[in-house]
DNA sequence: TAAAGCTAAAGTGTATACACTTTTTTCAAT
DNA sequence: ATTGAAAAAAGTGTATACACTTTAGCTTTA
């Protein structure tokens, strides 16, 4: 099934927003994204929506759409939710792991590993994210992999806006370390290390920044 | 600030999803609905974007849109998500228990005892879900608690499905016994007694029932 | 009678029109 | 120069129009 329009529209702004090329509290003007994307603004609209419950835009009645801007206090709890839901995903996961799965893990973490080595961010973020993802997907539970997904996508807003330094490398090895003891069917260690991730992502966070808008053309080029 | 119409909409046929006063399977047309609420299809289809991203309506490309009917599968994925959510929920909410937040909850039993006695049948429903809801409020994280309302919503959906009899009373028995083991602070039992509540809900289902299609008309008088 | 095909009706998908609101610009007055 | 009001421009919110698709009903044919 070729995607619907709307589809390619959520997609192209949502990967906009999450590598960072369109910054939190950029305007997003209706007729401009039409343009660009050569339909009219009722599909734009339907867009906008799909990414305000998404949480990644933010809808200010009669004043238009904004990348949004999470607060501190959101992040907090973003953040919580993670914790929570992963920690019994990893639970969860070693109940059914088995060689194939760990392998697909292993895999994942060593393409990560690549793109921090060859510097490509937006592939570098992108991956980080989906390893969580990747997890659920491989429990063949799909309503937890969107979930997560969508936490995740949150979470890169967050990390824009208050990450001081991407500790990509450390988050990467966190990763190995992880499916390390998933292969050993340690739960105990496996809970303790994805919590300390977790921690670890959040503490990078300095929660005392502001951040420009940017310009709109040049993000979507 | 007074709701957009789009949001009227959508409570309005959230309620009747849950309340199962709109059966799945029932076709949802546009310009009924429209006309019900004395409002264009451009709202209405706002509106049914929502709801098909909380998973309540399934949009079908040139065909419409339908109550959703989730699928066997989909129930037992939805379950784990919560299972695994509330699970690590529990384990928070004693970190920052009071005798306000028991005082609380324990109300809201009551509540859900008074429904259950007057057998209002849409209350109870609706009450019974709220229990989880309020458990996230009072550790003041939004973000939980509107995951999991959303999460409540659907399980209604199954529960209507698959449900063989309505296992209210014991539902409210179990959150009450919730309650007393948060009171007491005892995690494990706490935990111990949430997993065997959600399970007790999830064992409740058949999942081997089909159910008929309704009137729009009536179902939202 | 049943199946296949045709036609009309109903319904969805997208674009456009237009009223209303917010923002920006202009320009006069202090 | 700076403030304030008025006017113009830009932008959003909802309704409507119209093309295209699906559905339902009828007719024909075997």
């Amino acid at each position: 099934m070729e995607p619907s329009s709307t589809t390619v529209i959520v997609k192209a702004l949502t990967k906009a927003i999450v590598e960072h090329r369109l910054l939190p509290g950029s305007k997003l003007v209706e007729q401009k994204l039409a343009d660009h994307f050569g339909v009219s603004r009722t599909l734009v609209r339907q867009a906008l929506l799909q990414l305000s419950q998404h949480q990644l835009v933010s809808l200010e009645p009669a004043r238009g759409a904004f990348v949004a801007a999470p607060s501190v206090d959101e992040a907090r709890q973003v953040f919580a939710v993670r914790k929570m839901l992963e920690t019994e995903m990893v639970r969860a996961f070693i109940q059914v792991v088995d060689d194939n799965k760990i392998a697909n893990l292993r895999e994942h973490v060593a393409q990560e590993r690549i793109a921090i080595e060859q510097e490509d961010a937006p592939g570098r973020t992108e991956l980080l994210g989906d390893f969580h993802v990747r997890m659920a997907e491989l429990m063949e539970n799909e309503v937890l992999a969107q979930l997560l997904s969508q936490l995740i996508s949150r979470c890169s807003l967050i990390t824009l806006m208050y990450q001081t330094s991407s500790a990509a490398a450390t988050s990467n090895d966190d990763h190995a370390q992880i499916v390390n003891a998933l292969a050993d069917k340690n739960e105990t260690l496996a809970v303790q290390l994805m919590q300390e991730h977790l921690h670890n992502v959040e503490k990078n966070l300095t929660f005392d920044r502001k951040l420009p808008s940017y310009d709109l053309a040049t993000a979507l080029a």
